[in-house]
DNA sequence: CACCTTCGTTGCACGGTGTGCAATATTTCG
DNA sequence: CGAAATATTGCACACCGTGCAACGAAGGTG
C-alpha cells in the first residue's frame, strides 16, 4: 500500500482541494502506487511482459483492487500522458482570453512541458513504439483529452466557431504536439538534462507549422524562438 | 467459409494482382468472412457485446483460425477503416507531383469518399463511441495509416522536409479528415443518398480551416466549393 | 466510546481472451 | 500420383475482466 517508487509525478493536481479525508486520501495514495508499480515493471521488464498480479503485489494491493482502478495494465502507463494532458488544459484555462489563440495555445503545452518527470513521458512514448497495446492507450488518452479540450476551447470561442472547426483545430494542435513529443522521444537521450528546453522548441516549431499552413517545408525546427518569458 | 453479407466492401484491392492461386484467394475469402461477420454481429447486437466465438462460427471457421487473422474482435472491425485509409494513400500516389501539395491531399481524400460501402463507416464511428475497444482499435488504424503516409510523403518531398515536418503535417491532414467523418457519422442519416457529398464537403472545409491556419473561426463549413470535377 | 452507516478492499467464481503446439487437411509442384 | 508446403483445427493453459457477497476501515451521531 505504501509504495513509493517514484516520488514525484502529475498526480498532485488532485491534492489542490485541502479538505481531504483519510479516505479520499487513501485512494489517490492507492492509485498512485498501482501506477508507479505498472511503470517500474514496464521500466524494468518491458510493457507488456508483466500481469497483473505482479502489479497488484507491487503495489500491495489485491488484484481485485488493481481492477478497481484501472480496466486494463496499460491503462495504467496512462496515468502519467492523462496529467500531461489535463495540466496542459488548465494552464490554457489561465491565459487571459485577450491574447492570441495561437499564443495560448503554445504556452500552454511549452510552459507544461516544465513539469516534474518529463523523462518519464519519454520513456513511454519509446515503449509505445514496441508495444501496440500500450499505444493504443496512449492513443486512447490523447482521445480523451481533446474531448475535454474541445470543450474548454468552446467556452473561450463562443458560439462563432463551428463543431467541425472545433474539433479539427484542437485535432490538428494535439497532433502536432504528439509528432513534437514522439520527435523528442525518439531524438533525446534520457539523460539530457536540458531535454525540457529541447521539447519546448519542437513544439513551438510543430505548432508554427501548424499556423502557417504548412505552407514552408523546409522549416528549420531550432531556428525559432519561444514566445513569452 | 462461404460466407458473404455484404458483398462489395473495401477489400477487393487486393484482388488487383491477378494471378492469385487457390490458397491465397482462400485466405482473401476467409479474411471477408470473419470481417463481414463481425461486421453483422456490431450491427445486429452491438459492438462488445458479442464473442470471437460467435463471428467464428458465423464466418464458418474455427475460433482458432479467427486468430491467425486478427488479434481480437475489434480488429476485425478495423478492415474497412484500414482500407479506406489504404485506398486514400494509394490515390494520393497518383497524383501528378506537379501539383500542389495541398489540392493533392484534398483531391485524394474527396474522392475515396466514392467508395462503396460509405454508409458502413458512419455506421462503425457512430459504434466507436460507445466502445472504447472498438475506439482504441479505430485510432490505431489511423495510426497505422499515419505512418505509411509518412513514407509515402516523404517520397513526394524529398529531404527538403524534417521529419517533425511530415509527421505533424500527416497528422494534422489525418485529425481533420477524422474530425470530418465524426461529424459527418455524427449528423447525417445512414440513408441520405447524398451523404458521399456531404461527407466531401466537410472534408474539403476542414482541411481548408487546416491550410489557412485556422484563421477563421467562422469559416462556413459548406460554403467551399469542391475542386477538380 | 458505542453504534451505525458508508464505502473501499478482498476472495471467489466464471466466462472470455490470446497463443503455443501438435495433429490434420488442403494446395502446390515436380 | 506423391511429397513438400502451408492452412485449419482442437487442445491446453495462463491470463483477463467483472459480478457478487463478505469483510473491514473511515465518518458521523448521540
Amino acid at each position: 500500500m505504501q509504495y513509493f517508487a517514484y516520488s514525484g509525478t502529475v498526480l498532485e493536481m488532485t491534492e489542490n482541494a485541502e479538505p481531504v479525508g483519510r479516505r479520499e486520501q487513501n485512494k489517490i495514495d492507492t492509485r498512485r502506487a498501482i501506477a508507479d508499480a505498472a511503470f517500474d515493471l514496464a521500466l524494468s521488464v518491458g510493457p507488456g511482459s508483466f500481469t497483473v498480479d505482479q502489479i497488484a503485489e507491487r503495489a500491495g494491493v489485491s488484484r481485485r483492487t488493481f481492477f478497481n482502478y484501472f480496466h486494463s495494465a496499460e491503462d495504467a502507463l496512462t496515468v502519467r500522458t492523462d496529467g500531461f494532458l489535463e495540466l496542459a488544459l488548465e494552464v490554457f484555462g489561465r491565459m487571459p482570453h485577450d491574447e492570441p489563440l495561437f499564443d495560448s495555445i503554445v504556452r500552454a503545452f511549452t510552459e507544461t512541458t516544465r513539469m516534474e518527470g518529463l523523462s518519464q513521458h519519454g520513456a513511454l512514448f519509446r515503449m509505445a513504439g514496441t508495444n501496440p497495446d500500450l499505444l493504443r492507450a496512449q492513443l486512447h488518452s490523447w482521445e480523451r483529452a481533446e474531448a475535454r479540450i474541445v470543450v474548454g476551447l468552446r467556452g473561450r470561442l463562443g458560439a462563432d466557431a463551428s463543431e467541425l472547426y472545433l474539433a479539427a483545430l484542437v485535432g490538428s494542435v494535439l497532433s502536432c504536439t504528439k509528432a513534437a513529443m514522439r520527435d523528442w522521444a525518439a531524438n533525446t537521450s534520457q539523460s539530457a538534462g536540458d531535454s525540457g528546453l529541447q521539447l519546448e522548441g519542437r513544439i513551438l516549431s510543430a505548432l508554427t507549422m501548424l499556423r502557417d499552413g504548412f505552407s514552408d517545408p523546409a522549416a528549420e525546427p531550432d531556428a525559432v524562438a519561444l514566445p513569452g518569458a
